[in-house]
DNA sequence: CAATCGCTTGGTAGCGCTGTCAATATCGGT
DNA sequence: ACCGATATTGACAGCGCTACCAAGCGATTG
């Protein structure tokens, strides 16, 4: 015997099906399709493993099916709310599915996704939810040989790889400062970190909003690699008077630089929105009872999780999304921060 | 047959073998404990597996080897920054490691807890992270009967079923408040949402402190067991101070509830510290970039993950540590919102 | 020089489950 | 009563890997 034998106590597939007086494979089927059983013995088998306590072992079924239940999820960042909420979105959507999630950090880096993307991959997943369109060439050619359903979610764009969940920064940005020229501000000037490529987008919607009103000008831009915080809030904001002290508006790429700059303004003895108007972007929650409130671009993190996550359950489930490209829109919220030049 | 042939393109541990030269179980040993074989051997397998771009399947691995490499991580709550840094330390820890995290979500349920606890349990993980020391007697007893290393995190505490990291909260909020006393502060408010145990523990600290300098009164208090917010901080701290019109300082169970009261104060124009001291929990990052800047407790979040799963790959590895249940401590930042009271 | 030891290596037999396909039971229609 | 179609069930083999045991081998020892 090449082995220990078999621990006493364990209960199998094989033991409930002794008990509900079935073949294995009749048991195995309840467990994965019981429609496909008769009521008699679907009966007989689930009270079986009621009564035994069965649980099934994972590893088994998934070496002997040669695929695995876990939808692997592929974010650039932990620590930033903007993925806590979209991750929130996921898990809700999963829960009490047959699905399990696998979570790794890419830390921005379009390199370690692609390693991160081969270890997943290599191990079957049921799906995958990977962030962003920009993925390395090698990337995306693994990804589209791979016959599993796949969502990028957080931005949409051209050409998915299979499905896609998200906004439009570039849109979302022009927005933003659309709203700002309408209230009458006019110097707005461009607060950015990390300049991943969907900040580097919300950039190129600010630079076209105000090229289009002939209000361009690098000066009012302020842009650091350095990862987002509210305290770089208010060190960039100082950068940007420094650069350009006749600016009468500020565009934030996040609600925390947004944060940080309004504090510096309190430093500064500024008022907002009279001499400095600030607009955010994600619509974080304390943008709504700061003081004054903050404006900033709603974004529906929540929900691009939890559609990304059903959107692959469907497909697993055989009920493809009739529509791959799922653009969950924004709003600009127009909070104190922002109101009328008077 | 029963079924299809073998994928011709799949790479199985038994051709890395046969082009390395040796049987299937001396590569399988390569991956497993490389140091068991000797150097020829060794370099033959690695350079084998490297060529024909060998992964080992991990399903049939966990079958064969009736264990996983997976450490389950029970968290109460994703959007929870606190639980983010936790998080990232875990994530940190086993980054390039063999193990892997699976995490669950417990919503501050202790029956949710149990219930993921079993599902995880049955899965046969390397380790468990759980958060808390209030667990069902059930689930210590399941905990306690399995054969893996659990840590449990975010405080210290009596009779640790396995290992322990964190600190004391009760000490943490007592030294908030012997702070506020010292800086001459007399009717200190407390401000609590949530209340799961380890805030209530706070509480406990809170009201520990007050009575030792004689100053408990419980209308300084005001609770509420919706999830914190900032603008639940906001909130409260109205409530507060309809209760208790003549409070001096709040002491608020975290910094969102801490920042909330901070622009409740702005918008009844009360001078921060001078009329009303400002104390939060945890340091967040933006406690030190508010105006006035804002003090808190500071907890080690990050350093509790990650030497939560560095306890449990030691432990894993046989180099059991030495201590099992490890104090972070914590410590007071006293910032502008506590100054000495004028 | 035989006995012993430690280190490496390999053979064998599953781990617990499911894909494939065949066999049987059931059923309505003619 | 017969036929084919459909619904249910089971037998078999094997998914890719590792636990267990045994054997080979050179070095050490009395």
């Amino acid at each position: 015997m090449a082995r220990k034998h078999i621990t006493p106590g364990k209960i199998r597939l094989a033991e409930v099906a002794k008990l509900a007086g079935v073949s294995p494979i009749t048991a195995s089927r309840f467990f994965r399709n019981p429609d496909a059983l008769s009521a008699g013995k679907r009966a007989r088998v689930e009270s079986a493993a009621k009564e035994l306590g069965y649980v099934p072992n994972l590893a088994a079924r998934a070496l002997a099916s040669q695929r695995t239940e876990v939808i692997g999820v592929l974010i650039p960042s932990l620590t930033n709310n903007v993925f806590a909420d979209v991750l929130r979105g996921i898990y809700d959507a999963l829960d009490g599915s047959r699905y399990s999630i696998q979570l790794a950090n890419t830390r921005y880096s379009i390199l370690q996704e692609e390693r991160l993307l081969r270890l997943f991959l290599a191990q079957k997943p049921a799906g995958l939810i990977i962030t962003g369109i920009n993925q390395t060439a090698d990337s995306r050619r693994v990804m589209e040989a791979v016959d599993c359903p796949i969502v990028q979610i957080m931005e949409v764009g051209p050409s998915p790889i299979d499905m896609m969940i998200g906004f439009s920064h570039f849109d979302a940005a022009k927005a933003a400062i659309a709203h700002l020229l309408a209230q009458g501000y006019r110097r707005i000037g461009f607060l950015g970190a990390r300049m991943d490529p969907r900040v580097q987008r919300r950039l190129d919607g600010y630079r076209a909003a105000m090229t289009e009103a002939a209000l361009f000008d690098p000066q009012l831009i302020v842009t650091t690699a350095i990862p987002t915080s509210v305290t770089l809030g208010g060190t960039l904001f100082a950068d940007l008077l420094a650069k350009a002290p006749d600016i009468d508006a500020v565009f934030c790429v996040n609600d925390d630089l947004a944060l940080g700059a309004l504090f510096e303004c309190k430093r500064r003895h500024m008022a907002v929105p009279e001499q400095m108007a600030i607009v955010g972007f994600n619509d974080l929650e304390f943008m709504a009872s700061s003081e004054p409130t903050l404006s900033s671009v709603r974004t529906n993190r929540y929900e691009m999780g939890r559609n990304a996550a059903m959107m692959v359950i469907e497909t697993l489930e055989g009920r493809r999304p009739a529509e791959p490209v799922v653009d969950l829109g924004f709003s600009v919220m127009e909070r104190q921060s922002s109101a009328r030049r008077s």
